[in-house]
DNA sequence: CGGGAAATGTTATAATGTTTCATTATTTCC
DNA sequence: GGAAATAATGAAACATTATAACATTTCCCG
């Protein structure tokens, strides 16, 4: 049997953290795009687990490490790291998760488990391809997909007792 | 060429309100679900048009029409509509659409026009089956999908200046 | 170094959604 | 029909998420 995905696993996640920050830094000089000290740790906040984190949520965890922030500075921080294709915006969940395929230029599914609350971003071609079929044979000219499957993963399939 | 879709075209729109009623009456009476004043009158707001109402909008227009009411009074009419299929929520704009398949199980795609804001839900069998394998390939085990395609319709691609 | 653009700080407020408890309506069952 | 149980609504307060507006600082570039 296949192993489950890695953002399912047990896993050394400060190599998640590490490699998501020095992606994001190349990307940033690549780009002319300044990753400023806050916008650098908003990211790493956001990478720190697999779930989404609210924008409250990264608020209080600057508050925990002595860095006072209003809400437009983690909102404008978030902006910049969406823009950048560093974190994606979980409608769903009015929350935000590293994105696991920064750079690459694609359109991402996300697999949101309801128990464990962990998101697997894929990159799916044929759902892409049917969607834009879909949109096409209504002569609509998409743009933006936002596609969220809410579920149970691997991990959490077995212990659900429906909770 | 085919034409438009219903909802981006002109037309007696009162047709459409009338209908989904009827529909959610009969609908409601087979399952012992009862559609109070209240429900209807939501119900019928949502479908004022093909664009998504905020709850606050429901709000407003219930207001307008001398009828006081509460947030909880609107999230109450909206969750029990939503759970008989007589409504969505569409995530990535807070709002609620009428739904034009109740009844019928199945699973929505949202294509969301961000010029005249209409919205056309469509049911894309191909789109559902490629996100379950995907969804499938990764072991998860879906139960909800949130899929909203942003963009242009075709009425609004003619005239769109980039707006 | 100085001028301009970008980023951040700060305060206030808007928009969206929920909790809680009281009250009223509806069904059920004798 | 009438009492008990259940479902729905009313009402007030509050929680959460997001933005507007304007002042200040930082950074880049010439």
């Amino acid at each position: 049997m296949a192993r489950s995905p890695l953002a399912y696993r047990p896993h050394n996640h400060n190599a998640c953290i590490d490699a998501a920050l020095d992606h994001a830094r190349v990307l940033c000089q690549q780009r002319n795009a300044r990753l400023t000290a806050i916008r650098e740790r908003v990211l790493a906040l956001v990478w720190q687990s697999h779930r989404p984190l609210g924008a409250y949520d990264v608020l209080a965890e600057l508050a925990r490490g002595g860095q006072h922030a209003a809400p437009p500075t983690v909102y404008r921080a978030l902006e910049f790291l969406q823009q950048h294709g560093l974190v994606h915006r979980i409608a769903s969940l009015n929350a935000f998760v590293g994105c696991s395929h920064a750079g690459e230029r694609h359109r991402g599914l996300f697999l949101i488990c309801r128990r464990c609350r962990n998101v697997l971003e894929l990159t799916a071609p044929p759902v892409n391809a049917a969607v834009e079929a879909a949109a096409g044979d209504a002569h609509f000219q998409a743009e933006d997909v936002t596609l969220e499957v809410s579920g149970l993963c691997p991990t959490c399939q077995t212990e659900a007792v429906d909770d």
